[in-house]
DNA sequence: AATTGTAATGACAGCGCTGTCAGATACAAT
DNA sequence: ATTGTATCTGACAGCGCTGTCATTACAATT
């Protein structure tokens, strides 16, 4: 307490000890209460946040990386949309939101590491990267996590890792996802609750584990409606809007053209959505169309599109935390549910 | 040397204790030859560069930053195009791009923070996230650079920062722009030399200072073409391609309407190739149009826009650079010159 | 009042590196 | 051989914190 009398402007920034020796007790006690650690009385733990207000006092983190061997660095590797144009870009946003609330809480820092998954070079920048910073965990997100080499590349670096993805063979790995194949039987389901008889599916990209679970769903849904599945009522995407808008014009040129079409991501329904516009289809008059993802074109397009919200954010909240320690998780894949988001797009069967 | 002779799988971390063993020097030699110090004799150099290899050594972040009082990290903050679904994204690729050449050259990590300048928590994000990571410098890009009450929170953390912004009032600060007055005269020029009389501007959002300065430029840009300036073909937009839209409107149902449009931004520039689609008038043979930023959609609008590359890569490298010590740039600002990209969307002014 | 158990606190070593400064070595010029 | 000078190298302290373990305080029990 002897040369904190100086002025807070000129006075160097406060350490553990300056803390310390104000509010009267060992260095060790102060940082049981910036770690909020256990055992600590009340009236202690009061004396030494007030003497940290007093001080400003910031824990040095390297100092407390440095002791404590870890890093409290949480790493997000993802495919950067920015790079492709892709207007998928929320869905980072997303899953940035979940992984920072999970650091935030547990006095960790996250570095956002966006890559090209096409760039040959992403797995020596990846081990690098992990090598560098020792993070205290990895979490990868789609489509890098269903890449086996990549996976391969970051396991090797034995920094613990969580897979944003629909699944993992060993179950000495852990992913976090959605289900997929649930929701969108659900979604099919809704579908067929309001009247459609003839409803249609556009797969998406064969890269996405994900997406082709919701082919699955589909199926599960027109089954669970008692509508019958045919191979007539699908057709192939690759989750651009172009390969919506092929699809769609296949599938409404038709006889007995169907009177809903289901998307495997909200890009291709709004696809669907052009080509009907095009058509002079009405949406959902005469058509109801549905996407997945509840990217932020699907609130953008008109009609706004009916579609899955995927729980990113908590998903990624959830693999970080797992990560950091302040969360268990089961071994093989933890499930977040998703949701579905009614909007314009979708109505009742015309007659 | 002693223990070293585990197999590589089992054996833990090496330190720079093993690596002086092993090469048979100190410490600080080791630390020397990592840091590319001067002073090494060469021979000394190689043998402690084949042990860090035989090693696979890595030095430890955290020791390194608690001793050198530096945390060789650089912060990157911008405004998120994701949040609100812009299709800017390149942009801030480019400069994390630059951002990052400048930081894998001097071995410091970048820490990249995309926040939203709407929210009102931005300001402690920032200084909490500033004060907590000790960063050695901040590079801020527009519109934050541009918004004082950001700046001046930033600047009261006391860590060396540098706007990426065309200007700054004081000569104790630091930023690095475009020349885009000048660049845009170029360009209106240009549109003059295709033969076009009725050059038109579309202005952009008032936050942005860069995008006013495009505004002067184009208008240097017509006195020297010979042409007169007229308030007549100005009309105001605020970046959105919805905007440019409306503009353009404006601007084609007037009589004697423009031959040629500039927008302040590319978002707008595709908002005027919109509008001329629909309205029957064709790009570039009736109509000529320029945008500005080359953002992503420059390239993949139908015909593709000529633009105006912004540095932005280097840019963003110029202030990391500086920022980390190895470059010295002038107090005040630090202009990177931008350049013509001249694509379909501008030709021959009609007869 | 003595004993035991548990909660609260502190002393101290040491994490892996860099900065400082003193000391060793090399090589040129006497 | 000697000195001077520039170049190279190493010993050592210490950055600010956490982990370990010993110690103390206090309540509960006999």
């Amino acid at each position: 307490m002897e040369k904190r009398t100086e002025t807070k402007l000129t006075m160097a920034k406060a350490t553990i000890d300056d803390v310390a020796d104000l509010a009267g007790v060992s260095i060790k006690t102060v940082s049981r209460v910036v770690n909020h650690e256990p055992n600590v009385r009340e009236s202690t733990r009061q004396k030494v946040e007030t003497a940290i207000a007093r001080l400003n006092y910031k824990p040095n983190i390297s100092a407390r990386n440095l002791a404590s061997h870890r890093s409290h660095l949480i790493v997000l590797v993802y495919d950067d949309p920015g790079a492709y144009d892709t207007p998928s870009a929320g869905f980072v946003i997303r899953m940035q939101q979940g992984a920072l609330q999970a650091c935030r809480a547990s006095n960790c820092e996250l570095l956002i590491h966006p890559c090209n998954y096409r760039d040959r070079r992403v797995k020596s920048e990846l081990t690098g990267l992990i090598e560098r910073t020792r993070p205290d965990g990895v979490v990868i997100a789609a489509p890098l996590s269903n890449m086996s080499s990549i996976v391969n590349a970051i396991s090797a670096t034995k920094v613990p890792f969580i897979r944003l993805s629909p699944g993992t063979k060993s179950l000495n790995e852990f992913s976090v996802g959605t289900n997929d194949r649930a929701i969108a039987a659900e979604m099919t389901r809704y579908l067929a609750s309001l009247g459609h008889k003839r409803i249609a599916f556009i797969t998406g990209h064969s890269k996405h584990k994900a997406v082709a679970n919701r082919l699955r769903g589909y199926k599960d849904g027109l089954q669970q409606a008692g509508l019958a599945f045919s191979e007539w009522l699908v057709a192939n995407g690759d989750n651009s809007i172009r390969s919506g808008e092929t699809a769609a014009a296949e599938l409404l040129s038709r006889d007995r053209a169907p009177t809903a079409i289901f998307a495997a991501n909200d890009d291709m329904a709004a696809g669907v959505i052009r080509i009907a516009n095009r058509l002079g289809i009405s949406v959902p008059g005469q058509l109801s169309v549905a996407g997945f993802d509840d990217s932020a074109l699907a609130r953008q397009i008109y009609p706004a599109l009916t579609t899955v919200r995927q729980p990113l954010s908590e998903m990624a909240e959830k693999a970080a935390a797992a990560l950091i320690g302040e969360r268990q998780l089961e071994p093989g894949i933890t499930v977040v549910e998703g949701e579905l988001k009614i909007r314009e797009s979708t109505g009742a069967a015309p007659n």
